[in-house]
DNA sequence: CAACTCAAAGTTACCGATAACTACAACCCA
DNA sequence: TGGGTTGTAGTTATCGGTAACTTTGAGTTG
């Protein structure tokens, strides 16, 4: 007895071509709606029928057309993330987390950096729209919110992370950035600092969070800083960073009183301001102390180990993705939600004295 | 006299749903093919008509549908990537560059983590296939080549990155592994080293490569290393990286001879390695010089600078999407390629003496 | 002036799936 | 026995574009 004495033809695959639901219908003798409604596990179909129609799909390895789903369904179980670095570990972190979670679920990631460069991100989430994300999730580098009205004329939902925009009723997760400012000044006070200096990012919102919270730990304890304590970091592009750190702290280490500890917007501005500090033959953290933001280096293995801010990128990345699926599911329109992921200090040498 | 006295109508965008041709079609009195040949610049168009319907475009904000587009062309204009990790550097920086080089030419780039995981990365092989990117570039964590086949199978193109595989003839953009342990090994020789030392990765080809290029350098220069100094990391998952390289060099401070010199696998090994010479009361470079392989951490502020192979991550990403875009083009299968990009020897403290 | 050419648009079919409805047994019960 | 369920499967239209023809009318030509 022939193991095939079903009614099933057997013509072989179309050369090169990809197997589709026609090709299962015809060599069983069934309609593709038939075949259609067993991929979905609809419930009006045979047992028999069923079991037919998945041992087929297994044996040719079937694999549906997302483009021909997508097209009728409007869902292209896609989302889209906008970075402003891929190579800044704190993005890395929380593409790999927002990837591993929505995973499970089907969905694919398409990652696009904009370099920092507002044109350029705007186009890229033009872009994203036109391929219909189901979902956008952006770290911005805009100043305006001029892209987002874009993406709410096409009722797709967004969420921003790290950045947020005042007046921007949008859905957030980031990193109580309050917080951070007063977890490293407090700690930097308790070490017994007294000249406090600050150097700042950009005006964006995560740098003026800290500023806020250096401002606020301050104050709490009777304190305030010297203007000149309170130092911006270049913008031009390459001012950035550990260059700039540099640059900003031989400033500072010219003031009067000259700080006895420096809260850094993040871990490569630190990077900078301890080299310009051991370069002037100061010790690190004897005569000033050094908090950073980020704990993405491998500060354990410095000059100077670097106390730093961890944000818990991964948290972030975990949430965005929760609230991405609750907002795919959701379908209508949601109130916009803001999730804040606490910061954790971790001390090293750089700051224990 | 009204501005709109042409034969259009102006009937209101349909609500939230994004503008199709059919939408400029009618608005216009054209057929819905006319707006097609313009959008993609068919000849066959009267100079006046492409003026207004270009005009439409613009006005409604028009966005081709990217699903419906790739169901009746089969492209996707979508490139997919696997990486084992998109944390590591190395991957981040690849990732970046193809990103960049393929974002002007229309497209988007997939990325997805196996987490150095080839179960996973098998699924997710899997899961581009079904979304027919036009072209896959594949890190891979895999020992067997089986993947391969079913991309073959679907007669999509794939280039392989980093890690390449022996009898698999396949496109191939990576760094010259043996040029790599050539070029670390003739340093510590050149610096007077005579007992060197290699702590050696998983077998892959990258970690043969390497291993191969420290033996001939040795070879060149009439040296061999004891069996002993060739020391294989842990291939667990944490004994990996930076705690293996510390364990590794325990074992290695107590042979006979003590290696003067090592050359690692990668940087967060060396940096492991670096702390095991140090807790031991020994100096980097007098007693013991380092070499890493990456020369992607900060490595300017460690604790000993740590010198470093360059791979030229982002000329990788640069080749792959080049590649990427030549066998796209082709359509038809073409006869695979390789590309080597040449490692640069970074000098630092860890090997300078 | 009929035949031909050419420019500029339109027709029709189709890509591979799904939504919404319809068809048709077999079975049930009053 | 006839109307109403139920369980299974099929029909038809459609998503938003594009490939491959076909149509139309003005202009050219021998």
């Amino acid at each position: 007895m022939n193991s095939n004495d079903g009614n099933e033809r057997q013509p072989g695959p179309r050369r090169g071509a990809p197997v589709r639901m026609k090709d299962i219908a015809r060599d069983l003798g069934l309609s593709t709606v038939t075949i259609s409604k067993v991929l979905r596990g609809h419930p009006d179909i045979g047992e028999e029928t069923r079991r037919r129609v998945l041992k087929r799909m297994e044996d040719l390895h079937y694999q549906p057309n997302f483009a021909a789903r997508a097209l009728i369904t409007g869902r292209t179980w896609t989302v889209g993330l906008v970075v402003p670095d891929l190579l800044h570990p704190f993005f890395a972190q929380v593409a790999k987390a927002l990837s591993a979670a929505i995973r499970g679920q089907g969905y694919s990631l398409i990652i696009t950096s904009s370099e920092e460069d507002p044109e350029l991100e705007q186009q890229e989430i033009e872009q994203l729209l036109a391929r219909r994300v189901d979902v956008m999730v952006i770290a911005s580098a805009q100043w305006t919110v001029e892209s987002f009205r874009s993406i709410e004329e096409q009722r797709i939902p967004y969420i921003l992370i790290d950045r947020r925009f005042a007046g921007l009723p949008a859905n957030f997760v980031g990193v109580d950035d309050e917080a951070v400012g007063m977890l490293a000044t407090n700690h930097l006070i308790e070490q017994g600092c007294r000249h406090i200096a600050h150097i700042r990012g950009p005006e964006t919102s995560t740098a003026l969070g800290r500023l806020e919270g250096f401002r606020r730990a301050l104050a709490a304890h009777g304190f305030s800083a010297l203007p000149e304590h309170i130092a911006p970091i270049g913008t031009s592009g390459d001012d950035r960073g550990e260059p700039g750190g540099y640059e900003v702290t031989q400033k500072l280490l010219a003031t009067n009183p000259r700080p006895d500890g420096i809260f850094c917007f993040n871990d490569p501005i630190a990077l900078g301001a301890m080299r310009a500090i051991l370069d002037a033959g100061l010790r690190i953290p004897e005569d000033i102390a050094v908090v950073g933001c980020g704990n993405v280096l491998y500060s354990d293995f410095l000059r100077v180990p670097l106390s730093s801010i961890d944000q818990d990128s991964s948290a972030i990345g975990r949430h965005a993705a929760e609230l991405a699926l609750t907002l795919i599911a959701a379908k209508g329109p949601v109130r916009p939600t803001t999730t804040l992921v606490s910061p954790r200090l971790v001390v090293r040498a750089s700051s224990l004295r």
